[in-house]
DNA sequence: ATTAATTTCACCCGTACGGGTGATGGCAAA
DNA sequence: TTTGCCATCACCCGTACGGGTGAAATTAAT
């Protein structure tokens, strides 16, 4: 890829030094020290290009260990997601095929777990503990 | 810093080589390549150093165009931070210095910017749109 | 000087939400 | 089998919240 560019630009700029080197146009020391920042760059180059993270695809990954600290069910957990979604009681509640009732006793549980007291604050908290991307 | 005993190191590398170049131990192209190789890692390492970014220290920078877009004002989103903090209109009121009808009244106006209706809709979209971190 | 945006505040109304209590059936571990 | 957790649902009560309207003071721009 680049890296493979990159040495066979350097290896040819060294045989083309070599040749010019055989004229003795210039210096010994000129040569060496051209040499060196062509690799010196060549390198930097390479070396940013090899090592730089990759981001983009950046998967979320639950804190299972907090989540089973606070004992959260996995029903309490989806309402948690889909109250980060910004959805209201009743939304919910019609995503879960379950009364208005049921979505907020779970809520209840989950603020109880989490030691908060509206919904923000449940958000919030999840989010810091690593239980929500 | 890294960089600069890095390019000490090479300098002084190159120095020994020619060093022993004058004694002709070796041939030319031994010490070219040498210095080709030592400088490439010298370069690679330098590359790394200087360009990988910095992720523990990472700092939220907000997404001005799409605030500038909205036409959000800078109370609005000072009340829109602490709404995602999970706070009351009350606590709200009370950090701001203002009535909790101010706050109301701000609230209103960023869910008509931000074309929500809920405070957890309002926390999400200003996440989404790189407002809050 | 007039206009426009910002910040502040008030009142009313209705609903969404939080808190408490209690109850049912299922399912799994002790 | 009994104990405990989970999921489900109901009812009540009170407050927090959302929506609408209106308005005054301040500041910035035209």
């Amino acid at each position: 890829m680049a890296y493979g560019s990159a040495v066979a630009v350097g290896a040819f700029v060294l045989a083309w030094l070599e040749y010019r080197h055989a004229t003795r146009y210039f210096s010994t020391d000129f040569y060496i020290i051209a040499i060196a920042i062509v690799f010196t760059l060549t390198g930097a180059y390479a070396g940013h290009r090899l090592t730089r993270t990759k981001r983009p695809a950046d998967v979320f990954a639950r804190n299972e260990a907090a989540l089973a600290e606070l004992g959260l069910s996995t029903r309490e957990v989806q309402v948690l997601e889909l109250l980060a979604e910004g959805h209201t009681n009743q939304k919910m509640a019609a995503r879960l095929h379950v009364s208005q009732n049921t979505i907020k006793t779970h809520l209840k549980n989950v603020y109880a777990k989490l030691s908060v007291s509206r919904r923000t604050q449940a958000v919030k908290k999840a989010r810091d503990l690593g239980l929500l991307p």
